[in-house]
DNA sequence: TCAATAATAGTAATGATTACTAATATTGAT
DNA sequence: ATCAATATTAGTAATCATTACTATTATTGA
């Protein structure tokens, strides 16, 4: 089963580049529709999980009930806010040695972790001091 | 805004204290009605969510598109089957401290993290295993 | 026993996502 | 360039988990 190339692809490939905040399908579909007005909703979930199953872009399931997508593939942690929901990279050493941690006494096999962190973001945790 | 006791939590929550197994709303719906027959789907919900917010039980949100919910309270780290979906707990020392590793660097504030491991459950790893 | 009101059953509505289908676009070969 | 094969699309309908709504019922403290 090949793929053939498509405008559409390539346009919510390239939108998703050029952003650093994970947006939901919704909104890769309001802004990539600027560019090409009758693009479905459709058409967009649907590259969604293509290209992440490709390995092209990363799902992340935050658990809020909508997915978020990056197009950012490297290993790194995620943080989402508590009160302006904002999600944000981390730049942190990695923790993956919890594997081994998780691994010690368990029975079966771990082959990998999903994290999130949470919390007040900058912005959010600025608003809130008592200056 | 006080609450009243009701028979629909009370057996809510007992049957999930039964259980090990992490279930779902709609598991805990149709083993919950056997006891009580016409119990209704959305009472199990919300009182699934009120329980949850009172703290007498935990929800799990695994990305899987349907939260679980577990009666065990204390922190504890959980692993889920990549075959079989399984919730399993671990017993597992504490990684509490990569809120630390998260914190440095970062200008807002880490309050907490949610992490899941994956891989092979001890059966799953079994089956798959040359013999 | 009674009045106040929290909780329920049953059903409708919501929101994210997937499935379906006829029409369109892409591709490699003629 | 043309063409046939077929992957992809637009548009819409369907699905699934969950929440909202409302008239009725159950719980509670007086």
């Amino acid at each position: 089963m090949t793929h053939k190339r498509s405008r559409q692809r390539e346009l919510i490939k390239a939108f998703l580049m050029t952003r650093r905040d994970h947006p939901t399908a919704d909104v890769v579909y309001s802004r990539v529709r600027q560019e090409m007005p009758n693009i479905s909703l459709g058409t967009v979930y649907r590259n969604l999980t293509l290209l992440s199953e490709l390995g092209e872009i990363q799902r992340l399931r935050l658990g809020d009930g909508t997915d978020h997508f990056d197009a950012d593939t490297s290993p790194h942690n995620h943080f989402i806010c508590n009160h302006c929901k904002a999600v944000i990279d981390l730049e942190m050493e990695s923790i993956d040695s919890i594997d081994k941690v998780a691994a010690a006494g368990f029975q079966g096999e771990i082959e990998g972790h999903v994290t999130y962190f949470y919390g007040s973001c900058p912005a959010c945790a600025e608003h809130s001091q008592i200056s």
